[in-house]
DNA sequence: CTGCAATTGAGACTCTGTCTCAACTAGTGC
DNA sequence: GCACTAGTTGAGACAGAGTCTCAATTGCAG
């Protein structure tokens, strides 16, 4: 469902309220973003326009991403250990990840108790709190069935090799 | 309490386990982190060793770290927004973190009930956790007092200004 | 005490992200 | 419609975190 409109006039407005203009690099910017499913990360988002001939160049990703994460279309989230990602915003839909070290997959999960049990605790401690970020890694089922090596040397080469297959 | 030996007496186990060695660089280190309250990052140890009179290199301080989150003894931590930051593990004493988008300081918790319920998603999906990391971003009671600004461009300003605090 | 595998340091390298500045536009006001 | 100007862009230099290489060194098993 290639509706990124709705995106681009909500952006639009944003921009205005500060002051800015809507380019053509940043709607195409935007277009690609709500083209596609889930993370993504800056330099990957460069290729892509790279790939489709439209030209923008790095600084350009790295600023329209910074002002798509302060209008609250874009998220930035902590996926593997490395650098960024980002993942768009559809409605307000808030979810949390579990991170496969084995295999690298992410799966998406919300939990509104979790959520609310969250906002107990900062209540508590007398914080606003304004978004959070929860990642839990570990095996996924998957995973999990493939390789079944209980004993201790084994697990810590596999955790290894997991980081290095979450950095792709 | 500058109790490091019992750590390295952990660390000297894993490392035998591993077939690994254990040198005067990494006794010098883990007795420097163990030290040390808190936080610290990459850089900040090498700066406190060569301050130190401790010659070590920055290869070494990072291959170290990465044995000793191996071993379980440091773990890897998101804090504000930028690089890896560490902190040491005195026992199984998980926490997660309160993050002051304005002044930048961190505060501790940890909640039972919230850990429950992770799990129980975990099952729920077939996931088998390891670890997770949570981040609460928002504001915190002293910076709440301070700047009382209720409109909308405002906040905006502030999250940014919050940012670059962040950054150090 | 010896041999050798593991470790170290120095510095080159990579990668992500930021900054600068001259050239270029969006869009307001006329 | 046109001109003006503040905001934007691209290219590439730059910065900072982290990794890699390789020759020299060292821990430690035998």
């Amino acid at each position: 469902m290639p509706t990124a409109e709705r995106e681009i006039s909500r952006f639009q407005v944003f921009l205005q309220q500060q002051g800015l203009k809507l380019t053509s690099e940043r709607s195409a910017l935007l277009r690609e973003i709500f083209e596609t499913h889930y993370h993504f990360e800056a330099d990957e988002l460069l290729f892509r326009m790279k790939e489709k001939n439209v030209k923008i160049s790095r600084a350009t990703i790295y600023r329209t991403l910074e002002l798509l994460v302060k209008s609250g279309l874009v998220r930035r989230v902590h996926l593997g250990e490395d650098h960024y990602h980002y993942e768009h915003v559809r409605r307000d839909s808030h979810h949390d990840h579990l991170i496969c070290t084995t295999c690298g997959a992410v799966i998406e999960f919300h939990d509104p108790v979790l959520e609310a049990r969250q906002l107990e605790i900062c209540a508590k401690k007398r914080f606003t709190a304004t978004f959070h970020n929860l990642q839990i890694l570990g095996v996924c089922d998957a995973c999990r069935r493939k390789g079944e090596q209980p004993d201790a040397p084994d697990r810590v080469k596999m955790i290894q090799v997991g980081a290095l297959n979450l950095r792709k």
